[in-house]
DNA sequence: CCGCAAATGGGCCGGTCGTCCTATGTTCAC
DNA sequence: GTGAACATAGGACGACCGGCCCATTTGCGG
């Protein structure tokens, strides 16, 4: 993953990902203002993938949370098939456990969404230009006085649970999903009960809501 | 849509508030680049509220939803103590349900974040300029084909049982605070399932905070 | 190496929930 | 004034949920 010379390249090839065409534009204008180039803007995290792999930006801007794919999710997708593009990760929530989950899917950096246009721009061009990978701390300092060091206070396990029983499964269907059986899933909502200081699914639901591990789709 | 006197007001003063500052960026420099005059920024409703008071702009270009006070509460409260004062009411969520919120407490426009930067900056021209009240139908176009015109596909009490769920209470609970038999509440329920088109509790519930009917408390 | 947290799973039981009937009184619009 | 919608309420039943035991495996940190 050298590419040494080739300093002459042109301009930096941008692809935008966010569902928010407010935001795509902000961001392409932005970007094109300081000399990169948007090659193109997908609205959801497939389309992402398909014009990664068709247009082969130098730099992907992803949102996180955008309808068909997740950013994430996509982020792990293009990374893997095409290592050389790098991707700098935006989002609207300030979820420490983002920032892991991010960079664990092949993230260069990671901003949120309260920082500036410039903010931005820069991020890309350092990342484009140099080896200028952002570590979890400098993004989580990006992120300013965020929430001491928790994110979400479950497991990786209990967010996916909790989020599918957001999302509208029952017991059993969670458990079909995740090809796990229902008393495992029943086990992880008592522990994420306890945690969230939930009493039922519908609480336990709405505090996710609240602290931002569970989207509502 | 004519504009013949008044011209010389020599520039429109706006106040953005959003809690995104990429957005209120991109917001500010669409607006300026369009001869309008950003007079402020506010980042939750409450500031929203103290800087149209202190700024007396034209127009508040304001988000829904935005800590400490949502946008629709703080349009309520701007247009009551300063109704010369008009607001374009900006949302994530393609909720019709707020479209009526919205116009409510007093909004003169409303659009998704799903528009452009120039549809934006044109809607707060428009506003500015004349007598461009939209009207929930032109709204409501701007949303797609949507429903009529509700608030609330539920009755007042069907609202207040599904809010008390919400808030964490058990069919019982609810029975004893609304003084009313359990059994009651389990109709109401039923037909609140009926309506929202949801299985369960947790999907009503949810169901109810996307079409901004319930309150995260 | 040992412990601890996470993920997996089983059984049991009482209580709640969701659904199906039916029914009555009130209110409001047509 | 007649029906439609709303709010009230009961019974019955099966399914699901939440709490309480428990066990095994894996992986990580001290």
């Amino acid at each position: 993953m050298t590419e040494p010379a080739l300093v002459h390249a042109p301009t930096t090839r941008v692809l935008v990902a966010d569902d928010h065409q407010l935001l795509r534009q902000a961001l392409r204008r932005a970007l094109e203002d300081n000399g990169l180039t948007v090659v193109g803007e997908a609205a959801d995290g497939e389309e992402a993938v398909r014009l990664a792999e068709s247009l082969r930006p130098d730099i992907v801007v992803m949102d996180v949370t955008m309808p068909v794919m997740g950013g994430i999710e996509a982020t792990a997708i293009v990374h893997e098939h095409l290592p050389n593009i790098r991707i700098v990760v935006l989002t609207m929530h300030d979820e420490h456990s983002l920032v892991v989950q991010a960079v664990d899917a092949g993230a260069s950096a990671f901003l949120n969404k309260d920082c500036s246009l410039q903010q931005v721009v820069e991020t890309v061009i350092q990342v484009a230009d140099g080896e200028v990978l952002l570590s979890p701390e400098i993004a989580a300092n990006m992120l300013g006085a965020m929430t001491p060091a928790n994110g979400s206070p479950l497991t990786k396990r209990e967010d996916e649970i909790l989020q599918a029983i957001a999302d509208g499964s029952s017991t059993t269907e969670v458990a079909r999903d995740l090809f796990i059986s229902a008393k495992t899933v029943k086990n992880h909502l008592a522990s994420i009960y306890e945690k969230l200081d939930a009493r039922d699914r519908t609480q336990a639901v709405l505090s996710g809501v609240r602290i931002g591990i569970v989207q509502i789709r």
